[in-house]
DNA sequence: ATGAAAGCGCTAACAA
DNA sequence: TTGTTAGCGCTTTCAT
């Protein structure tokens, strides 16, 4: 490979000035600088970034961790924010944290290892304590993505988990429905505390408090939504609507549900969360909660161009809303009571 | 941030010495590595990833570009890839190619161009002769992903989609289809040839060929699948089973099937490809060919570490194996006649 | 077993 | 406008 040495010589100039050229900044005259670029032609140069980051201390890489690259969710999360990294000349490496606490703290070492020039994170868990340490004392800019609480984030990107859970609640509770159960997902997840903030706000709105509902925990993920719904129907709590965390558990609801002879809505409404490719592919039709997760990752990648660009920027808080996609798996109790009678 | 002259000071040694005590290798006294170790924990020293790369030659980055990270196909192949780096202390860096010609290749050179150890790549079309040349004197290990061809690749793992589609196409002319519909995903795509391949050799064992058959082109969208089955039905070819280029098009279909007031499977067939998580929730739940997408990555990262660790490996071709899962969306061609006569 | 010396390829003061 | 100089932090011969 070619440096800018070979180019320097080549070119008749001193490597300075080569430098200045592919940089772009600094005066070149207009000879020197086509020469310059006639010899990287030729001989094929590319600068080394490696060479180049160790001496400027910024390599252009920006970090990311979130829970899992592999999931839908998060995949794209991730496609949000290459996007616009990868627009403004910047390449974003991500890591996996797993929701925990050791791999999302050794994720951002390592991050922080390869000179990342900026953090995007999306964690589940508090920061250890030492890796918080390192983190404030880099002086590297922190944006997040999601409800954990980073002391060192100078701006936050948040979902309205709470404004969506509400809205779906009082949904239910609008169509009559008082027997409710949430199967939530675990209470490691920031997301699952929101939205039971918000179904709890939206159940005060009607007298109620979270007593008054059925509440599971599990993982998001399908079993965890067809293993509860099972156990759910044989207790018989005489229940209406089934508020799923997430599609995945809302799909996996939808068929236990249907194993047992139920039918959605006239039997039982079931509403979601995330509006995933399959929910309104579900027969019936899934009513859920639509997350912009693909601009969440824009506007973190866009806010921390602008830390990156110097612009003072105070603490900025985001929140990206999200709202009721109404579809067919919701109908009013009444329905519901007629058909019990009949 | 301490550098390694500060830990070398601190432990009153040289640099070399506390070089070879983080990268683990020469001999150190256990006096000296004892007192080094110590230093390295009171001064919080990690070592500078860049300058370690710079001297060495070796960035501990594997580059990877597949189509699209934010897709749930690529995002579990992007999952398993890392899954196997990470434990391997290499991180990865993945660019979408978007399967363009000058994003694959600008991908291309921007992973070499940050020293990456090695590249897996996923990509729909011929390397730039540019791109190609410089990949290759740069004698950067290449593993590919898929069936595009790439000449300085040693290692390739391939799905097997031939044999899916073969297997997916035989399955429809076993149950007694003849008029049968295939939506191709576009032919930029290796993977809509290879399904082409199969399909024409299951038409084959049946004495007909892809003239015999109705072939669409779109993309690997659900809107391809609906516009092109609502075309399909008005046009009565009279068709009776439906083979989608994967089970987003799939999806599509099944929602232009139900439009129409047919049902699947009793006038219509409809068999899918990849096996995604909504394929087994749609109703009727989806046949369909299930790609091991994961696995592949996984392998391919295996690969790549074998070559990195500079085991010989002569060129390598692994093929993972497709296979039908059978739902409830295919049916004997004898029920859709006597459904057709009644 | 350890240290001295050289330099990976580049950028950024500073001088001219 | 251009070149000179001095490293960024690390690894790697090569002596000792």
């Amino acid at each position: 490979m070619a440096t800018i040495t070979d180019v320097s010589k080549r070119a008749g100039v001193s490597r300075s000035t080569v430098s200045r050229v592919v940089a772009d900044n600094g005066y070149v005259s207009e000879a020197k600088r086509r020469a310059i670029e006639a010899a990287i032609a030729e001989l094929g140069y590319r600068p080394n970034t490696l060479a180049r980051g160790l001496r400027s201390n910024r390599s252009n890489i920006i970090g990311g961790v979130v829970v899992n690259v592999s999931s839908p969710f998060y995949a794209q999360m991730v496609g949000g924010t290459q996007t616009v990294c990868r627009a403004a000349g910047k390449s974003l490496l991500v890591t996996s944290g797993h929701a925990e606490i050791e791999a999302e703290s050794r994720a951002i070492l390592e991050l922080l290892d390869r000179s990342c020039d900026g953090l995007i994170l999306y964690l589940e868990n508090p920061m250890r304590a030492d890796v918080l340490g390192i983190l404030g004392k880099s002086g590297v800019p922190v944006v997040t993505i999601g409800g954990h609480d980073c002391a060192v984030a100078k701006a936050r990107v948040l979902i309205d988990n709470f404004s969506g859970a509400r809205e779906a609640m009082r949904h239910l509770l609008e169509l009559g429905h008082r027997r409710i159960a949430h199967l939530s997902g675990g209470l490691i997840y920031h997301d699952s505390h929101e939205r039971l903030r918000g179904i709890e706000a939206a159940l005060g709105e009607y007298g109620m408090d979270l007593d008054d509902i059925t509440i599971e925990y599990g993982e998001f993920e399908e079993s965890f939504g067809f293993a509860a719904t099972e156990r759910l129907l044989q207790l018989d709590h005489g229940i209406t609507a089934i508020f799923a965390g997430d599609d995945d558990i809302a799909a996996g609801a939808l068929l236990a549900i249907k194993r047992s002879g139920r039918h959605v809505p006239d039997d039982l409404s079931l509403i979601g969360f995330d509006d995933n490719f399959h929910a309104r592919h579900l027969t019936p039709a899934l009513t859920t909660v639509r997350q912009p997760v693909s601009e969440a990752g824009k506007l973190a990648a866009s806010l921390m161009l602008q830390m990156l660009a110097g612009e003072p920027l105070a603490e900025t808080e985001i929140v990206v809303p999200t709202h009721l996609v109404l579809r067919e798996s919701t109908a009013e109790i009444a329905n519901t009571m007629s058909k019990e009678r009949a």
